[in-house]
RNA sequence: GCCAAGGUAGCUUAGCGGCGAAGCGGUGGACUGCAGAUCCAUUACACGGGAGUUCAAAUCUCUCCCUUGGCUCCA
């Protein structure tokens, strides 16, 4: 049974989804004007690895993600750039589309592009007029809040808190908290729609997308915190009030932020590093397992330091794959009297380390679990002997593992070996000259006849 | 002002009513020709301050302090 915090009530709850074991997973994506950053990663490898174990838990799990093509900060970029805006979306989407996949995030279906589903925005918009909730200015087409009562119940506000306003409002809106749906543009790139030229506002993509793969009732949505408000409170008083049906989401999951110095990280304070510039300098399964080690929910902090700590824990256990894995290429027996010992720690972890992951995805508890194993099975490969059953045993859990949290032990095995002849060679070559110094051309010379049989041909001068 | 998240050993974090947690780091030891890995031990008075509830509180209540975020675009 998976327990999820469901941001609605506050509280964790039973997942149950709406129809058999499938579940229907919605996760705001990136507005595609400049490359992703690290914080934009946190939330995208914890919701990677949501999926990946609701999966693993034999769910059916349809993982859509909108990619917002369509948008002030893309059309200002353009501009600044002297670029078309939609061409720009599509660079960067490719770029955010290749960050992902270098950080091992895999499991989204269906990237549905914004630009695509104007039929359907306009048509949830026409909706929403025809049953009142929405009201046509000069400017645009707004959501009108007063006709929504509930609004603001995700974020826990009432909306005669919301008269705080750091930005003059729109003055033909009737309410300073209405929000746009649809915003009259005669500058490129605009649609044709019933209200003239111009194009769609910020929530109504997610709504409108949802709509049309999920129905107007889902599973889970997930995004980062900062999405609560306005976000994905505007996206619930749109999908409700047009379908009628509540809830629109049955689970709402929001990531922690990743910060700096104790400061978010974001575009705007300037103080981010890119996914990019960090795969530069580690390895993407660190930064996952550094991002795994703190609960998604919670904050957490970033600093080269800290991932030099992740680097160190994470070598821990690729330290023990490595171990079992040689044991296994060694001469031991099938069956052994110690079989009963190791699988009753085998099983001990696997259901804690299972009972962690369904107790809302906790993956540091997991992975504290994961390590009280490699320390007890450590110890007693030193007293027992172990048979091959037991090792095939620890295998295909840490195999398990692997795929749950999307780590790579296998591959990363394999890469240390790749592309290591010729610094080997460098090796051989350094050791020799040094033998030569010392006027030891008994192992010199066999170091250059032993590479001549390899067809590597050492010619001194 | 209003909402939200957080303050747990040197560091990063779990735990969220009752057996003094995990990893990293430090120190000592075992094993090694040496190193590494591994194991053992140890280091850590662990729970922001104060009051209360309870047989029992890091865990519940109240209050205060501190940090961060949202109320504007934001994963």
């Amino acid at each position: 049974m998976i327990k999820i915090y469901n941001t609605l009530s506050r509280s964790k709850e039973t997942l149950k989804p709406l129809k058999g074991n499938r579940v229907k997973l919605f996760v705001c994506g990136p507005t595609v004007y400049d490359n992703s950053h690290i914080g934009h990663a946190r939330t995208y490898i914890s919701f990677d690895v949501i999926a990946r174990y609701l999966k693993y838990h034999g769910y059916s799990v349809f993982y859509l993600q909108n990619i917002t093509d369509i948008d002030d900060k893309i059309i200002k970029r353009a501009k600044n750039t002297g670029t078309d805006p939609l061409n720009l979306a599509r660079e960067f989407e490719a770029e955010y589309l290749k960050d992902m996949k270098a950080l091992g995030v895999e499991n989204v279906n269906l990237y549905a592009r914004a630009t695509e589903h104007i039929k359907e925005i306009i048509a949830q918009i026409e909706t929403l007029l025809d049953k009142g909730f929405v009201y046509e200015t000069e400017s645009g087409v707004y959501f009108d809040i007063s006709k929504c009562p509930d609004f603001g119940k995700l974020s826990n506000r009432k909306i005669h808190d919301l008269n705080v306003h750091r930005i003059t409002p729109n003055t033909d809106k009737r309410n300073p908290e209405d929000f746009a749906l649809w915003k009259k543009k005669d500058e490129e790139p605009f649609w044709d729609s019933p209200w003239g030229l111009g194009r769609p506002g910020w929530h109504i993509e997610d709504t409108a997308i949802t709509e049309e793969y999920f129905g107007s009732q889902y599973d889970i949505h997930g995004g980062g915190l900062d999405l609560i408000f306005p976000h994905h409170e505007a996206e619930i008083a749109q999908m409700e009030s047009s379908s009628g049906l509540k809830p629109m989401v049955r689970y709402w999951m929001h990531t922690g932020f990743l910060n700096v110095k104790g400061e978010k990280m974001s575009k705007s304070l300037g103080n981010f590093i890119t996914i990019k510039e960090l795969l530069k300098e580690y390895p993407a399964e660190v930064f996952r397992f550094f991002v795994l080690s703190t609960h998604y929910r919670s904050p957490i902090d970033f600093s080269q330091e800290i991932l030099k700590q992740s680097q160190n824990s994470l070598k821990r256990i690729y330290k023990f794959y490595e171990t079992i894995n040689e044991l296994l290429n060694e001469d031991i027996p099938k069956n052994g009297e110690n079989d009963s010992l190791y699988g009753e720690l085998l099983e001990d972890a696997r259901s804690k380390f299972l009972e962690a992951m369904d107790n809302d995805f906790n993956t540091p508890d997991a992975l504290s679990i994961l390590f009280d194993f490699v320390r007890e099975t450590n110890r007693m490969l030193k007293e027992k002997e172990i048979s091959e059953e037991s090792l095939n045993n620890i295998m295909s859990f840490l195999k398990e593992v692997e795929k749950i949290l999307g780590f790579n032990f296998t591959a990363r095995s394999k890469k240390s070996h790749e592309h290591l002849e010729g610094e080997l060679i460098d090796i051989l070559i350094d050791v020799r000259a040094k033998l030569r110094e010392r006027k030891n051309w008994e192992l010199s010379d066999e170091i250059r006849s032993r590479l001549r049989d390899l067809d590597i041909n050492l010619e001194d001068k």
